[in-house]
DNA sequence: TCCTTTCCCATTTTT
DNA sequence: TGGGAAAGGA
C-alpha cells in the first residue's frame, strides 16, 4: 500500500491550514505524537491551535478521525470546535469523539450501560433535580434538614465524586461526618434504585469503568491515539483521573495528551478546578513540549499592559507574559462616582458616546461586573435612556419550570422508575392528588421496596383510585406513542398530561405555552441535527461485546500500517450486527439534561451586553466596562480571608481585562446600595496595580485603602487586614503612609480597649502612621477587624 | 388545594 | 432591599 507517499502528499496538502500561524502556534499544531502542555494566553489564538492540531493530523494521515478524542467543558466550546474543524477541511466527523467531559462520558456509560450496572435508558439528573431528590430522601428517613441542610448535603456529595470516593471511601471523624456519609450511601442507593446518575456521577460511574475492566480500558488506550483537553486549568481531580485512566501514563499504551490551558484565568477553584492539574500533568506524563503562546491578537498595548502589571502580583503562576502588535490605543480610563447610580448612569452615557461617536456596535459593547446583584442598578439605567441591552444568566431554556415538567412526563415514559419525575408531575397539572396521597405512597412504595409508581395499587380508597389513574395514563400514553417520531410523542404528551391546556388556562401563561411550543422545535431540530432521522444514528446498546469480538473495534494499533478509512464503528454511531439503538426519546432527554440550552435572552439583537465576569470567559468585545472595582466587591470580600482566594479574584480581574479589544472603562463608586443598606465602598487594590502609564485617570486620584495592605505587609502579598466588614466612611485611609517613630499624639496604643459609636468595644490591634494619617487597625467582637482613620473615627480608650 | 404571609438569605457556575 | 422557599390560613 502506497501510504507513506499518501501521507507525504496529504502533508503538502495540509499546507494552507497552516497558512497564518505565528511559530509558536505552528510548532503546537505539529509537534510529534507525544504528551504536550500548551500555555495558552488569552486571546493567543488557542481555539484555532486545537482545531489545527486535529486538522493537520487528520490531513497528514497521522490518525483517522475515530482516533481523535478531543474534550471541553462546554458544549458551546465542543460545537465550536466541530464547525471550525469542519470548515478547515471536509471530513467525516462521525468517528471523532469531540464533546464534553460529561456528554462523553455519558456516551462510555450508554455503550458499556451493563459493565457500568446501569439500565439501558438511565436518565441524567439536573443540579435542581438532584436537590429535590435529596429533599425527598429527606422526608423519607427523617433527616434534620436544620442540622444538614440539603443544599450543603448536595455540595459534600458533589465534593466526595469529585474526589472519587464512594460513601466507604470517605474518612469519618465525628458522629456528623458519619451522618453525612450515611446519607450519602442512601442517596446512592435511591439514585440507582430510580435508574438516575447525577452530573459528578457520569464522572465518576465512567472513571470506574475504565478502572474496572481492562478489556474497555485497553481498547479506548489503543483507539485514543491523540487526546486534545481544552481548559485544562478548570479540570478537577477527577476528571485528570478520567484523563490519566482513559489513557494512560506514560508506558501504558495510550496515545498522545495535548493538554490546553491557561493558569491565569483559571476562575474555577471554588467550584472544585485544580490549577495544580497542570504542574501534575507535567509531571506525571514525563512532558517534554510545553509551549507558551504569548502573542495576543486580541488588545491594544495600553490593555495588555495592564492585564500583565496586574497578574504579575499573583505569586503562584507558571510565568507567561502577553504581547502585541497591535499600537498602545486608547488609555484605559479610570472612573469614579459618587453612587453605584452614578455609577451606572456614567457608564451608560459612556456607552452611547461610543456607539453614536464612534459609530461602535451595541453588541460590542460589555459591562461587567464581579456579582449578579449589580446588574440591577444598570438595567435600570439602560432601560430608562432606552438602550437595548441583553443580560446573560438567570434560568436556561430546560431549566424553565412548564419545561421541565413536560421532560418529567417524558421520563417517565422511558423510565416508570424515576420517582423525581413521578413526584414532579403527578399531580401537575393538579388532579386532586394531595400531600396527603403522596405520603401514603411513599410509605408503601418504600414497605415494598418499589417504585412509586408499582405501588399505587396498594394505596387505598379514592387517593389510590386517583394515583393509579395517573399511572395508567401515563402507560396509555407510553403504549400510544410506539413507534412514532420524536415529535408526535412530545405533542401528544403535551395534550394528553394537560399541560398545554393548564397553561393556556393561565392567565400569565401565554410564555409558558410558547415555551412548550419551542419543546417541540427543539426536538425537532435535535432530530434533523443529531441525524436522529430516517438513517437512525444512535447509541449501540451495548459495545463491550462488539470490542471483544470484532478486531476491527480495536482501534488503531500504534504498530499496524495506518488506514485511511474509518476502523470502527465507534460508540455513537448505531450497532450495525444488533440494530440496537437507544430511541430518540432516550437520546433527547439525554441531551436536554446535559445542555441546558441558552441563558441569554433576545440572542441575535444589537445590544450592550451584561454579564459577569465569570460569565464573559472566553467572549471578547471592542470595548468592556468593568464596574464595582470597589474592595469587598472586586476583590469580593468572602475571598479576602485568604491568600488564594485573592490570587483568583486577580486572575479574575486579569480575564475580565482581558476581554477587551480597543476600549477598557474600570469604574467604581463611593458608596453602593446592598442589602438594602448604604456601604461606603473603597476603590479596589487591583486598581493600584495597573500601570500608571497605560491608565487615563478621569476622577482625580484619591488615596486609597488598598494601598495601605500593600504598604503594610510589603507589597503584593498582603493579607488584607479587615474581615468580612463593610467599610465606613471613618475608616478610609490615605495612601502609603510613612511610618515615623515619634510618639504618638492620639494616645491610642497596640494592646488597648476601645470604644467606637458605631461598633462598640474592642482592641487595637496595631497603629501606624501619625498625625491625620494615623490610623489604628481594631479588633471588634462584633464586627471583626477594622482600620480606622483616628483623625475621623472617634475612638476613647476604655482600658 | 391554593394563596398569602413570613422568614431567611445574600459571590462566582457548567455539566 | 428583594427574591425564593417554606409554613400557615381561607
Amino acid at each position: 500500500m502506497p501510504f507513506v507517499e499518501d501521507a507525504r502528499d496529504a502533508r503538502a496538502a495540509a499546507m494552507p491550514i497552516l497558512a497564518g500561524l505565528n511559530p509558536e502556534q505552528l510548532a503546537a499544531v505539529t509537534l510529534p505524537p507525544e504528551h504536550a502542555l500548551i500555555l495558552a494566553g488569552a486571546g493567543s489564538g488557542k481555539t484555532r491551535v486545537l482545531t489545527t492540531r486535529i486538522a493537520w493530523l487528520l490531513q497528514t494521515g497521522q490518525i483517522s478521525p475515530g482516533g481523535i478524542l478531543a474534550v471541553t467543558f462546554t458544549n458551546k466550546a465542543a460545537k465550536e470546535m466541530l464547525t471550525r474543524l469542519t470548515a478547515m477541511l471536509p471530513l467525516n466527523a462521525r468517528g471523532m469523539w469531540i464533546g464534553t467531559f460529561h456528554g462523553l462520558c455519558n456516551r462510555l456509560l450508554r455503550a458499556h450501560y451493563k459493565l457500568a450496572n446501569l439500565p439501558q435508558a438511565f436518565q441524567i439528573l439536573d443540579t435542581q433535580d438532584q436537590l429535590s431528590a435529596i429533599k425527598r430522601l429527606y422526608k423519607q428517613h427523617n433527616v434534620d434538614d436544620e442540622r444538614f441542610p440539603a443544599k450543603q448535603m448536595q455540595w459534600f456529595i458533589a465534593g466526595c465524586k469529585e474526589d472519587g470516593e464512594r460513601p466507604g471511601d470517605v474518612a469519618v471523624h465525628d458522629a456528623d461526618s458519619r451522618r453525612k456519609v450515611e446519607i450519602y450511601q442512601l442517596y446512592e442507593e435511591q439514585c440507582q434504585r430510580e435508574g438516575v446518575v447525577d452530573f459528578g456521577e457520569l464522572m465518576l460511574r465512567s472513571y470506574e469503568l475504565l478502572r474496572d475492566n481492562d478489556a474497555v480500558r485497553d481498547h479506548y488506550r489503543r483507539r485514543f491515539r491523540h487526546v486534545l483537553i481544552d481548559e485544562f486549568q478548570d479540570t478537577n481531580r477527577l476528571q485528570y483521573a478520567w484523563v490519566k485512566m482513559i489513557v494512560g501514563l506514560p508506558g501504558e499504551g495510550g496515545g498522545a495528551v495535548m493538554a490546553v490551558g491557561d493558569d491565569d484565568q483559571s476562575i474555577y477553584a471554588f467550584r472544585g478546578a485544580r490549577v495544580g492539574n497542570m504542574a501534575d500533568f507535567v509531571r506525571e506524563f514525563h512532558v517534554q513540549h510545553q509551549i507558551k503562546l504569548e502573542q495576543n491578537y486580541r488588545s491594544h498595548s495600553n490593555i495588555l499592559d495592564s492585564a500583565n502589571a496586574l497578574i504579575a502580583h499573583n505569586t503562584k503562576r507558571l510565568g507567561k507574559s502577553l504581547r502585541t502588535d497591535q499600537g498602545a490605543g486608547e488609555p484605559v480610563r479610570v472612573y469614579e462616582a459618587p453612587s453605584d447610580f452614578a455609577e451606572a448612569e456614567w457608564v451608560v452615557d459612556e456607552m452611547r458616546q461610543l456607539v453614536k461617536g464612534e459609530g461602535m456596535a451595541r453588541k460590542e459593547i460589555a459591562v461587567l461586573y464581579r456579582s449578579n446583584a449589580q446588574s440591577r442598578v444598570l438595567e435600570t439605567q439602560l432601560f430608562n435612556a432606552g438602550v437595548p441591552y441583553r443580560v446573560y444568566g438567570g434560568l436556561r431554556f430546560f431549566e424553565r419550570a412548564e419545561v421541565k415538567h413536560a421532560l418529567a412526563y417524558l421520563r417517565l415514559l422511558e423510565n416508570p422508575r424515576d420517582d423525581t419525575s413521578f413526584l414532579r408531575v403527578v399531580n401537575f397539572p393538579p388532579r386532586g392528588i394531595g400531600a396527603r396521597s403522596i405520603e401514603q405512597l411513599q410509605d408503601a412504595a418504600r414497605a415494598a421496596g418499589t417504585a412509586l409508581a408499582d405501588a399505587v395499587a396498594s394505596v387505598p380508597g379514592k387517593a389510590g383510585a386517583n394515583l393509579a389513574a395517573f399511572v395508567a395514563r401515563i402507560d396509555v400514553l407510553r403504549e400510544q406513542t410506539e413507534g412514532q417520531t420524536l415529535r408526535e410523542i412530545i405533542e401528544r404528551m403535551l395534550d394528553d398530561s394537560g399541560l398545554l391546556e393548564h397553561y393556556r388556562a393561565e392567565r400569565d401563561g401565554a410564555d409558558r405555552v410558547e415555551n412548550l411550543q419551542e419543546l417541540v422545535n427543539a426536538a425537532e431540530s435535535f432530530v434533523t441535527q443529531e441525524g436522529f432521522g430516517r438513517d437512525a444514528v444512535a447509541l449501540p446498546v451495548d459495545e463491550t461485546a462488539a470490542l471483544t469480538q470484532s478486531p476491527a473495534s480495536q482501534g488503531l494499533d500504534p504498530n499496524a500500517p495506518l488506514l485511511n478509512e474509518p476502523i470502527a464503528a465507534p460508540p455513537g454511531v448505531v450497532d450495525e450486527d444488533t440494530g440496537e439503538t437507544l430511541s430518540p426519546l432516550a437520546a433527547f432527554l439525554t441531551h436536554a439534561a446535559l445542555e441546558a440550552g441558552d441563558n441569554q435572552a433576545q440572542a441575535g439583537q444589537d445590544a450592550v451586553q451584561l454579564m459577569t465576569v465569570h460569565a464573559s470567559k472566553g467572549l471578547e468585545f471592542d470595548a468592556v466596562f468593568i464596574t464595582g472595582l470597589e474592595e469587598g466587591l472586586f476583590p469580593h470580600e468572602n475571598s479576602l480571608s485568604d491568600f488564594e482566594g485573592l490570587e483568583e479574584e486577580r486572575r479574575l480581574m486579569y480575564v475580565a481585562i482581558t476581554r477587551a479589544r480597543q476600549r477598557l472603562y474600570l469604574c467604581h463608586a463611593q458608596t453602593r446600595l446592598l442589602h438594602g443598606q448604604t456601604r461606603y465602598n473603597v476603590r479596589s487594590r487591583f486598581l493600584e496595580e495597573l500601570p500608571e502609564g497605560a491608565l487615563k485617570w478621569l476622577t482625580p486620584r484619591q488615596g486609597g485603602f488598598a494601598s495601605i495592605a500593600a504598604a503594610q505587609s510589603g507589597g503584593h502579598r498582603a493579607r488584607p487586614a479587615w474581615g468580612n466588614s463593610a467599610i465606613y466612611p471613618d475608616m478610609v485611609a490615605s495612601a502609603p503612609l510613612p511610618p515615623r517613630k515619634a510618639e504618638p499624639e492620639h494616645g491610642i496604643r497596640t494592646g488597648a480597649k476601645v470604644f467606637h459609636n458605631k461598633f462598640g468595644e474592642g482592641q487595637v490591634m496595631a497603629v501606624e502612621g501619625s498625625g491625620d494619617d494615623a490610623r489604628a487597625q481594631v479588633n471588634f467582637p462584633r464586627h471583626g477587624l477594622k482600620w480606622l482613620a483616628l483623625a475621623v473615627a472617634k475612638l476613647t480608650v476604655v482600658e
